[in-house]
DNA sequence: ATTAATCGTAACTTTGACTATTACGATTCA
DNA sequence: TGAATCGTAATAGTCAAAGTTACGATTAAT
């Protein structure tokens, strides 16, 4: 999703959410019911009819990595976690503590390493490597879009 | 399973497949299917026949709640991370390196948390919270095993 | 030896969460 | 008015994990 919102801001107008399924192999439905999360932050906001589509409301600047994610996120990150077979087992509390903690520390340092991206970030890191791999082409344009099948 | 392991210390004895499903409110077969990683890494060990059954072939002091991960661990601690859906787009590719990262700092840190919590430890805790709570008993045993219902 | 208890594991079935689809109403532009 | 688009509920499909069955191998007790 991440990479659907760069690719929105480069190309400077909506995208319904036919395009968005094409690009990400998926289907308008699904498209909606997950930028919706966007949507209820503020950082995308939809119009209607013809024309109509998805566009952001935030400069790629001001969104980062941990905004999209917690925007999007619907159950733990994590596969693994504590259990509640036997809340009465006091070695089972004790055991789900020790657990809960490193999870916690996990957390924290996800939510700080993907704070520190920016979405601006990714496309400036693209520039750059264009701009170090393409001495003669002066224009650091986006890239051009995945193509619809 | 970390849980289990410190009973099984606890009591002194093998536990069988069947014991042990009945305290994770599972059965015998995936037991011996998950304790398949612990057995294969040399932390605990089988016998077969009539009282036969699983014994920890390490102390408590000897393991971490990281040995138990990785030794259980099938697929990724992780519910999210990049697409593969454009390999061919370099947006794409920008933002799947920062995730990437991102989900390698964290689990970088689960792993560090987790490998600092010996199995002991989660006892000691115990111990302390019980001697804390109950001066007039000096005795410090192990809590007792879930009741196999 | 025979029997019963136990693990090892393959094969199959069930479950449950996630994804996909269908359907239809609301809105908006031409 | 009609077509395009979002919003969302309801249903169906998918797939991996968990559960189950089955059966062979091993071992202790008698």
């Amino acid at each position: 999703m991440a990479h659907v919102l760069v690719h929105m801001a480069c190309h400077e107008g909506v995208a319904t959410s036919e395009t968005i399924a094409r690009m990400l192999n998926t289907n308008p439905v699904v498209v909606r019911r997950t930028i919706a999360g966007l949507r209820d932050r503020g950082y995308v906001a939809s119009e209607k009819g013809p024309r109509g589509g998805w566009r952001l409301t935030r400069r790629l600047e001001e969104l980062t990595l941990l905004d999209v994610h917690r925007a999007l996120e619907t159950a733990s990150v994590f596969t693994i976690g504590p259990s509640d077979d036997h809340a009465a087992c006091p070695v089972e509390n004790l055991a789900n503590q020790a657990i809960t903690g490193a999870l916690d520390q996990a957390s924290a340092a996800l939510e700080a390493a993907l704070g520190q991206v920016r979405l601006s970030d990714i496309l400036a890191e693209g520039q750059a490597l264009r701009a170090a791999m393409d001495h003669s082409r002066s224009q650091h344009q986006c890239p051009n879009a995945v193509a619809a099948q």
